[in-house]
DNA sequence: GATGAATGAGTTTTCATTCAT
DNA sequence: TATGAATGAAAACTCATTCAT
């Protein structure tokens, strides 16, 4: 499901239309280079591996801050959304507990947008901030739900679960963790969130 | 106009003849330097405040490369020392945890330092991944060792338990994490970590 | 100024059906913008200004130096018109000063304009040269009408007198002059064109 | 494109103590290309022509802007100290026709300099203000003693002065004028600066 | 005819690394 | 051995000019 499949195309013909594509197509492939390389990777690989020349990336995106910019806002709203929906989802326990997952797992093919972008979710201000605030409070609600269900305890609070969202997503991306590992990994987060009167109840039989 | 030796700058390095060899001073920079403006600090930047010229930088390690290696060999075989005097420590329980905690407590000033350690963990060759591993065995020690004890739960295994320390202290280092948030972040884990039959036996009464 | 009186526009895009050929348009911003910013002023800030895009700019002047060109021609001439109407003045000494100082005066507007109207007086070809030779033959008429007249000493010709013309207009244009300075700047050098015979005539009453 | 191209030279050996002499050199080049091709000349082109690397010249100079404001203030300084010297010349009056008079010839061949160097009279900030001012005070010296030695008259003052100085130079530097075209320029600023009274004096007789 | 997206060459600036003293 | 000046290879960004619609 990369989203290069359709990067040759033939002719190499873009324009029309279909500028809108090109900005498009610079965006996820500027996801895909900055999720390899950092932040640091080179605006240029962008422009050559999106097929087009550095100067159009430069129109789409003024600086290369902007693009950057542009794929965390991206990405956050991305995820925001995905949240989102699954609030309204009949258990929440599993709802938060899905999100988790599913992000964490996600992140293991972008590297360092992983990075840059939660790195962004203070410093940088403009856009990015905005939707990196976004998906923090959806990820809240989320969780929430969650406690209110008594899914998850009720004492933590956002700033750490948050923290331990980001620290994991990072490491998936990151470390060389085996999926297996990952999963065991958050299997022990899990445990320290889960609700101390479920697993009561469970012991108690 | 000699060059190094009358530096005077408000007293900040003495410059004493018997002159500690460089190569120290400049790794201490170095590690300082690099923590806070990450790999992608300068090396003249080390150079300047080591009150050395950059070609004595060049001199003692061959290529910036070299030097943020040696960096992160110093920190990791500092760490292993620290994780093997605490193998001896009478209660392996909280020697575990609080190795664990100190170590992400220090992460918190060496911003990118932790970045690049880590990141190094895995792809990096020669020494760095050397000491990574040393570091990782002793980390592997002290969990066995809590794990006897029957202060961690037994089907818990090091690369879900390292990933998490790495994880944990990246958060720490960058994240804008107040140290409350960071404690309750650890709760989550030790008590995600901390054997059940324990909890149970609490349970119980 | 006069000319784009109908800059503004609230709505974007009048376009009347009559609509003057942009070119007009586009000459008189591009006079405007060069003026302001100087030749490096950019093409497509004129577009912008124009209203129009870039390609109509590129359209009617196939090179940016095409358009400069344009500029000077538009501006010489404009000139040679102001100094051959003053020809036919009844006094020619005054037609001479006056055109003099209204040709400085003007100047202080347009900057940069200047600058490039009156470099071009040597080098560039083309209508440019044409244009700027226009002008020089054009004030040598006025200037020979005002010697005639007596009112400009003799042994003068047309080579100081132009480099005068354009050094005066250069400094009012780019040197902070008050107005007042500029026309005592001027003093000095009527004084100094003045006939001198007439000067002793006065003086001898 | 390369540079190395004419790199070599023969046996050139720049560095060791005559570091000092490559900024000279740069500098000196500096001089040049700008005055040939205005403020907007390339950096690079200075390198190639000084025969230094690119970096070499940001070495010494660390932005473009600092570069273009040493050649500023080096010919600032040269022509204040002129002034300063003829000041205690025993003729006030040949001493301000003088300098004045070399000024502009001197100008002729550092086109652009001029150019730039007088822009910057008002605008750009730091050490090129300061020297600009130096100069400007120590022709306003001269002016007044000329003044007091009833060589110039009176009602002149300093702002007009530099101006037409600064506008003569330009022109000197620009236009395409012959040494006696120019010359006869200056007459006639010479003749209006001239003492009237002195003049009429004279002519009552 | 008009449009604006695309382009590549060019510019300033930084940095790891080498060299002569 | 230590120094810092010199270097060229990037990298970010700009702009005149062309091309498909």
């Amino acid at each position: 499901m990369s989203t290069s499949g359709n990067r040759d195309m033939g002719g190499r013909r873009p324009q029309r239309a279909d500028a809108r594509t090109n900005r498009e197509r610079i965006l996820n492939v500027a996801e895909e280079v900055f999720g390899k390389g950092g932040q640091s990777a080179s605006t240029e690989e962008v422009a050559r591996l999106a097929n087009v020349g550095i100067a159009t990336v430069f129109r789409h995106f003024p600086t290369k801050a902007a693009l950057l910019e542009a794929v965390l806002v991206q990405r956050f709203d991305r995820l925001r959304e995905q949240a989102e929906r699954l609030y309204h989802a009949p258990d929440p326990g599993a709802a938060f507990f899905d999100f988790f997952s599913h992000l964490v797992a996600d992140a293991a093919g972008k590297i360092a947008i992983t990075e840059a972008l939660f790195e962004a979710g203070g410093d940088k201000g403009g856009d990015a901030a905005q939707a990196s605030y976004g998906l923090r409070r959806a990820v809240g609600a989320l969780l929430q739900h969650a406690q209110r269900a008594g899914a998850v305890r009720d004492d933590v609070e956002l700033p750490e679960v948050y923290a331990l969202l980001v620290a994991t997503s990072r490491a998936s991306a990151q470390a060389h963790l085996e999926e297996e590992e990952r999963d065991r990994m958050l299997a022990i987060i899990f445990d320290g969130l889960a609700s101390l009167p479920k697993a009561r109840a469970r012991l108690k039989t």
